[in-house]
DNA sequence: ACTATATACGACTATTTTAATCGTATATAA
DNA sequence: TTATATACGATTAAAATAGTCGTATATAGT
């Protein structure tokens, strides 16, 4: 439980891979996949979706690749999480008042206090904290 | 991302049910899945396993029912957690060296020091402040 | 211009995890 | 004896996650 997804952990590599490469070379899907043993094409996507994001920045043709854009030391890793995976929380109900459709929830409030404490705690740590 | 299962949040609304019922009356399944719309098997297997856990004490036949057991005040939310869905962690290889079969995670070190952060947190709730 | 290599992207499939159901056994108060 | 409750394993369903495939486009090097 409480599990950070695969498609995290491979773009947390890819970012960290590409931070500790020099100023400015450009890392290539292929490389960083065999090097760390991630399949090809999900890496793919998901740089994709990072150069989407404006994190990471795209170089199109032969030895083209990505390269760092964003300043890793101004994004929290809530911010990342919720960019990648979409809203952060330890319950649905935290973004949308469903609730499970419950008639009454009784633990939603004491919840609501530890999902911020989470979301805090996630806030508080920059993505330079861990690619650094 | 970094939800709680159904099954702890279950677990958590039968827990303060029964915490806010009179101190010597019991909760029956059946009252409490159809107060909060919960499926009463499955509510009826977690509180079985919460039972043997000895978090709560089980009474048998006719007006019998739950009643809690542990005190919540001295079990941290971490330590619940991990009774109903096993190891908690941000990724697998907390507990497992396996660590995605990579050749070398380049992420690993900085993932363990929020990953315990994260724990801390958790370690620091007790189960009564969200049943209080 | 051609070719090799790289990103771009949507559709699809597979796998894993989570959620829920079913059937049957046992205990016990009334 | 009966009705109501817990006990528990087996199974199925649903949802979330992970991975694959096919095809298009850009571009550096030749
Ligand atoms: S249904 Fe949202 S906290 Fe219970
Ligand atoms: S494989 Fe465990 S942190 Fe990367």
């Amino acid at each position: 439980m409480l599990k950070i997804t695969r498609k995290v952990e491979y773009a947390l590599i890819a970012l960290r891979h590409m931070q500790q490469a020099s100023e400015h070379s450009v890392s290539s899907t292929t490389e960083i996949a065999t090097q760390y043993g991630i399949p090809q094409h999900l890496l793919a996507k998901i740089l994709q979706q990072m150069a989407r994001d404006n994190l990471i920045q795209a170089l199109k043709g032969p030895a083209g690749g990505y390269k760092i854009k964003a300043d890793l030391d101004k994004i929290s890793l809530k911010d990342f999480f919720e960019k990648l995976e979409g809203p952060l929380g330890l319950m649905d109900c935290y973004f949308n008042t469903d609730c499970l459709q419950m008639k009454s929830c009784n633990i939603l409030t004491p919840l609501q206090r530890i999902n911020q404490n989470m979301r805090d705690m996630f806030s508080k740590t920059t993505l330079m904290e861990i690619t650094q």
